[in-house]
DNA sequence: AATGGTATTGAGAGCGCTCCCAATAAAGCA
DNA sequence: TGCTTTATTGGGAGCGCTCTCAATACCATT
């Protein structure tokens, strides 16, 4: 049977209310007290029940962390393990614990409803990629504190995001300076805003170049490897000598192809990947790559949370990471190394 | 402000009792009166405060998965990933929650006490991989129900696996089938169980064959893609004419080794992998590899622990999930496909 | 009509904690 | 010395729920 506030208190000659503001950092202590139950309560190893703790002072120290579960093909490539990671490192270093949630799009309304009401979580981050997610909707109209990871383009809500159409924009750019005329692209999927902003990112590459967009050379894709795959057997015919590919895992797919067909790159097609996944720099040939700071965003993210959860203020956050060029052998580029 | 029970109570003009037996499924209660309260529930979208339940009833509907997060070459294949979407299934299909603790080992001994003693989580399911870890030695001496995923070689504990032993025995048996003579294997970390298991079906498979245990053919990796190109080039001068490689990706990074050091696979080297990722019918040759349930083996997970929550039985539970060969051209089997 | 049983409901206590307020002790001031 | 101020502590109420137990109503039985 766990211990008691009451056990410690009589443990420690104290009374309930006393080891209570131990526990709680209270100053109102007498420093001989509080080393007396802090004592305590280390020996016996005390844990405060967290769900007395919720009901009483209407928070339990815990966020909740949710993840669109139906897109299956997202666990392929490391992002989300990266972002948990952030997430829950920022969560550790302050006392707090993350709460998973993979948000099946059939329980969706009970999951809200968990979220929102069930008492349990201070705080929330939603890592959403679609643009009328119910979720985000939601949370928007309710009153928990939230964080998106993702910026959304039209609710004012806040966010973290990593700069999409900058670094897609640079990557695209990189390739247009060594010279290359026909650049294609394979999109990530375009009901998504990081789809989208990576796409808006190219467009805007290209016309800084003076060079008009053409449709042959644009594909969209899905995030996965086949969707690479086979996006990258659609532009062939259409002979592009560059490629901006939208993800890393797609990169992949697309160098199969290419592999397949024989061409030789970055001679006959240079490629530039997104992600800097960790596998990337052993591709053959090593993958030209935007790197994202997914860790940092998902620290970012928690550390925006518990800035939201601390203050009143109303106004909302948004933070943009930036993303760096990742120049290897894929782009034929004569820098190279890693 | 949420709403309580007992403003659902007034407006249902019953008592909260009966609202409360609504909730849980209480048998003993009018047909007409539960009608009467479902609907009121339903119209206003009410929620019971999960830390209230937790409080009074000792129980919370959540469980918690605990993943070791020192090891971060672990998220390079999705076996996580899709662990997590097992256990999820099923809670999500029986109502519970699953919170995620991503074990930092710094913090251990605060994970531990919060996931014993915090009295929010109604049972636990560990990932663990290492013999000796702690969390499972304390649950282990704890009441709190829970699950182990990975067999536990001494401690008498609930337990989920896969069969590494007979997985790797006979995808070196069948490697040796073929007439392989020089059957090599890069093992994966023998401190962990998994690899452990996965060597000692290697060695079985050898001793079934009459074949006795080399040294020279023996490398042990670390899970990742680099150590199996590293493993890879000392097993090279050696020459072996197969390789069990313990895990898909340290097989990508030997591919990776082979192909430069120009080595027809398979005509020179079969090669078989160990957990069919997704990825593995696309390397080049698609890689010969063990299919192992993950999926399932999270949903069985689950499964145990919400039967060890339910009966107060204290034999422990074991179970072990098959797994499959499946045969591409890696090995150079006749038999291809996928 | 009186009794017992059964189905259904309501009231009260209490889970372990926080927070408010009152009580006490110690100290400062006129 | 008496009174106010300040630091520290203790006690009580109550968070929203579950669970036990008693109360009620209704039926069948003798």
């Amino acid at each position: 049977m766990p211990l008691t506030l009451e056990d410690i208190a009589k443990m420690a000659s104290v009374s309930r209310s006393t080891v209570s503001r131990v526990l709680n950092g209270d100053e109102n202590v007498n420093e001989e007290t509080r080393k007396k139950v802090e004592e305590v309560i280390r020996r016996v190893n005390f844990q405060p029940n967290i769900a007395a703790r919720g009901l009483a002072a209407g928070r339990t120290g815990i966020i909740g962390l949710v993840i669109p579960a139906g897109v299956s093909a997202i666990f392929t490539d490391p992002y989300f393990p990266q972002l948990i990671q952030g997430v829950t490192s920022v969560c550790n270093a302050n006392d707090y614990s993350v709460m998973l949630w993979l948000a099946e799009p059939m329980q969706e309304r009970r999951t809200i409803r968990q979220i929102l009401y069930g008492g349990l979580l201070d705080g929330v981050i939603v890592s959403s990629m679609l643009i009328d997610d119910p979720i985000v909707l939601a949370l928007h109209e309710s009153h928990k504190p939230f964080v998106l990871v993702g910026r959304h383009p039209t609710l004012d809500v806040n966010y973290v995001d990593v700069d999409n159409i900058y670094g897609a924009r640079e990557a695209t750019r990189h390739l247009l300076r060594l010279g290359r005329q026909r650049v294609a692209t394979i999109t990530g999927p375009l009901n998504m805003i990081a789809g989208r902003d990576r796409y808006q990112g190219y467009c805007e590459a290209l016309e800084s170049f003076g060079q008009s967009l053409q449709q042959a050379l644009v594909v969209e894709g899905d995030f996965s490897e086949l969707s690479g795959y086979l996006g990258m057997k659609k532009l062939l015919p259409h002979r592009p000598d560059a490629v901006f590919v939208a993800t890393d895992t797609m990169a992949m797919g697309a160098l199969r192809a290419l592999r397949e067909a024989n061409v030789r790159i970055p001679d006959d097609i240079a490629l530039v990947g997104y992600d800097d996944m960790p596998m990337a720099s052993q591709f053959n040939p090593p993958l030209t790559t935007v790197r994202q700071p997914i860790v940092k965003l998902g620290a970012s993210a928690m550390q925006m949370l518990l800035d939201v959860m601390q203050r009143s203020e109303t106004h909302t956050r948004h933070l943009i990471l930036p993303t760096e060029l990742v120049v290897r052998a894929s782009c034929g580029s004569i820098q190279g190394g890693d």
